[in-house]
DNA sequence: GCGTCAATAGTAAACCTTCTCTATCCCGCG
DNA sequence: CGCGGGATAGAGAAGGTTTACTATTGACGC
């Protein structure tokens, strides 16, 4: 593979010189010089070796992302994200599926930090899980004090996101729309509560029926896992509590998407016999029969402004938090409320 | 950052031996010595620098895999295949948006060979544009020469792919399927004619409908883009034809997707009125009403032997081409046809 | 005609590892 | 008792780049 050396001597060049023109380097060189370097390099296909110039700038142009899983379209949305930003300035994006295993997080930050990489973006939210994390804090803390960027996109074991998402007000507006609708018994599919981001959302859909008026029931709270099946598995849950209720709410879309398909099992009607309401919108959600109502996160732009924040912060630039807008999309899963409410007079 | 020559004064030994220690050498280092290296890196949270040890080494433990979009789920689920390899053995994926622009193609390629990536895959099928592919070629013939690894997952300007899948034996399957349904007039949506990997698919259909004595019919092959958009124009072109059809098989999930949603927006019944049919088996598939009938494709497992197979390359190891098996996977898209087919005497 | 300065080019150190040699020690054997 | 050789440790080069420092040139003012 060609070097430096083999397009200085090429040119008749020192390396010296020959670098500072294919690094486009802030220094003169005559025009004469860097045309014969540069029609060198390329009579010789010459491409610098990243390896070297990291270890001189003590960083590689490389950003990992963190997610739950890559398939999951909430982190694939958000990875695109990052990518749009990153490629245009020459950044490679490393996906890191760490299946919120702490463990697995960890490892994957060891493996970025001992590449040096430029930054570490965590889209996913924290866990509750305090004893599992000092390995990751570690690497976190000695890749900051390398220079390194690091950016959250959620709620996390230390602090918020620098750029995020107003959980709790978009679940609160869902909470109002549906309320708008006439429903007056909200159940809620609320994930895990070990994850942060999901207690934010729990915490908005309180703050909801509150603002609207609505009493609050446990009953009607499901937690859970945080995919389809754990929509599922929430319908049955929510059937059996006997407590009534005419539309579910979840805290994401595959929960609600899960949802959706349970209740289609059982035969009851959406949005005939009780409305869903999802979080996210996924690109599944639009899709889907009924079309699911949900709640937009501008996911791709919050991998964007991510990677903007952590290639500032490379720069030295300070920047202040930043919260994006969400805003209700109401599609073919909800309506007005049943004159039955589920699943007293419904059709369990 | 502390460096492996810390660890050596530390332990009180010289660096060569650290570095025995630490990088598990096969190199006999005595018991007691190899303790104080241990328990000084330890002590000194180090992590070795895999940029010093690349430049040595000549590549980096990272694989580059290049997809149309990690949007698509069909690309997540290989990436994510890639990934469950790599990860076990230190390994990093970079994933990298294409956008099936040849340009940014070999922008990125350009980027993973500047960092010595060990290994690229080609996750999406190759394009038809000659001209275009100069530079790529030439990064992926250097990246090759210089010992790295390059797959393909799909067909491609130069070949077949190294770990496939048989897409036109998956495709005649599906038409051999909708014709054990009684269907004798199938539409097929074909995707870009440029697309490799469609016109495999394409030419499996012609297999398909040979292989069972159907007529072909070219007014009911529309081509167009690979995605929803385009599956819902490819619905709008065929009902424009005027030739009849009980049956739309799709080149792709996403396709027979957008197939779906147009035929619903038209108020044509699936299937009462007319069959549909995808293919890939993303997980979007099971979830829509009607669930998808489509043709599953191995899609993690296909990520994950790409791998293997470029760590076997790495290790100079050559291997036969693999060709994973395909499965029709009948929903509720598909049923017996209707007595009219469409379009002539159906609702169009 | 000489010192000063700007423009341009070159030299060599540094970044952090790994690995090839070389050195030391000690054991056992002839 | 001398020596071959195995086990262990160290010295130093190499890998490809950037950059601080130094050197050379030529122009210019005096």
């Amino acid at each position: 593979m060609t070097s430096i050396t083999d397009v200085a001597r090429l040119a008749g060049v020192s390396v010296a010189t020959a670098s500072r023109v294919v690094s486009e380097a802030d220094y003169a060189v005559s025009a004469p010089t860097r045309a014969r370097v540069l029609e060198a390099a390329e009579a010789l296909d010459y491409v610098p070796n990243a390896l070297a110039r990291g270890l001189l700038k003590r960083h590689l142009p490389v950003v990992g992302v963190i997610v739950h899983d890559i398939t999951d379209p909430y982190f694939a949305e958000v990875v695109r994200g990052v990518e749009d930003g990153a490629h245009g300035l020459g950044y490679l994006v490393v996906t890191c599926s760490s299946e919120r295993d702490p463990q697995r997080e960890a490892s994957y930050v060891r493996l970025l930090r001992s590449m040096r990489a430029a930054a570490v973006i965590f889209a996913g939210s924290g866990l509750d899980d305090p004893n599992l994390n000092a390995e990751l804090s570690r690497h976190a803390a000695a890749m900051r004090a390398g220079g390194a960027a690091i950016v959250h996109l959620s709620p996390h074991a230390h602090g918020e996101p620098e750029i995020g998402v107003d959980n709790a007000a978009g679940i609160a507006a869902m909470v109002g729309a549906l309320a708008g609708l006439g429903h007056r018994r909200l159940a809620f599919l609320a994930g895990p509560a070990s994850l942060y981001v999901a207690r934010d959302r729990l915490a908005g859909y309180r703050r909801g029926l509150a603002e609207h008026g609505l009493e609050e029931d446990e009953r009607l709270v499901v937690e859970g896992g945080f995919d389809a099946e754990a929509g599922a598995a929430g319908v049955d849950a929510l059937l059996g509590r006997r407590a009534p209720f005419t539309a579910i709410a979840a805290a994401n879309d595959l929960l609600a998407l899960g949802a959706l398909r349970r209740l289609a099992e059982r035969g009851i009607r959406v949005p005939d016999d009780v409305s869903v309401a999802g979080f996210d919108d996924i690109a599944a959600a639009a899709t889907t029969a009924p079309s699911l109502s949900t709640v937009r996160l501008p996911l791709r732009e919050l991998g964007r402004r991510g990677f903007e924040h952590a290639d500032r912060a490379l720069a030295g630039e300070r920047s202040a938090p930043v919260i994006l807008p969400t805003e209700v999309v109401l599609r073919g899963s909800t309506a007005a409320p049943a004159p039955n409410p589920l699943p007293i007079g419904g059709p369990a």
